[in-house]
DNA sequence: TATTGTTATACTCTATAACTATA
DNA sequence: TATAGTTATAGAGTATAACAATA
């Protein structure tokens, strides 16, 4: 028989954990969202642009941590939705603007409302105190990753 | 101007968050393997047939939480690689055994300790308490969720 | 004839890079 | 002529479903 050295996985599981709950998250949830016709990538997309007037393709794909070219597909199909509105900026500025249309502007609550759903189904074990845990090391990640730094709120 | 009616997001910011780490940790560990020839998907299935003798398909699927085309392609992959093999079980037993190949053997614990330290730079900041706290969480996600509940070590 | 596995098809996500338009 | 954005291409991941093989 073949002998298996052990590994030392310890940090690997940290990964593996993050990676299939993770995943789980993000697939129950683009199932639900898929009876309104979007998916998770046009959420936040569409989530992104309800805080703000309008903004740039590039500064978009910076705080989605996309490249240009994925998020003019992505504007592609939410402009074919009737979703956003790309526009050209305002006088002598050079670039577009990306904007919700009022039907997204009613979309994205519904929209929120499933989210919350979602993660109360799969964090609502957790008590607050851990919930909160769990996000105050998340985000505690991410700042020292450099990882966009969005408050989304 | 348009109103923004703020949304109750306090739980949705632990998917959104959730979301943004794990693919980070994802990206950064995929750029890291693929100097050795394989993606995070082809990784987490030689690293699943590390720890066993040899695994029917069907039985990886379940474990990986992947329909048996995708480990059908998958394994495809790794046996072009030569990094698997895939026989027909022994004597009257219906279907396939799927077993790592010497190559394998010896790729699996490089590739583990390219995620050990993917998982160093990405939560090394956090005290190993945290750490801790970190993976009891998501484990815990993972067993309510009825999510695989691999040992995987 | 169930069960196991493969193949075909399709779509999302992502990236790279060549190309276009314009202030 | 930089900069902003689009388009083309490609590959990974995933799913569904039709199909094949076999114990």
């Amino acid at each position: 028989m073949t002998e298996a050295k052990p590994i030392s996985d310890i940090e690997a599981h940290l990964g593996y954990w993050l990676r299939t709950v993770s995943n789980a998250v993000s697939q129950s949830f683009a199932r639900s969202v898929e009876a309104e016709g979007v998916t998770v990538a046009e959420w936040v997309f569409l989530r992104m642009l309800y805080d703000v007037e309008g903004i740039a393709p590039s500064q978009l794909a910076e705080r989605m941590g996309m490249t240009k070219g994925a998020i003019s597909k992505l504007a592609d199909r939410l402009v074919d939705k009737e979703l956003v509105s790309r526009d050209a900026k305002a006088d002598g500025q050079r670039g577009q603007m990306l904007m919700l249309k009022p039907a997204a502007r009613q979309l994205v609550p519904r929209l929120a409302a499933l989210a919350d759903q979602n993660n109360t189904m799969f964090f609502g074990t957790l008590s607050p105190e851990e919930r909160d845990e769990l996000e105050r090391l998340l985000r505690l990640i991410a700042r020292e990753r450099g990882l966009s730094d969005i408050p989304t709120t």
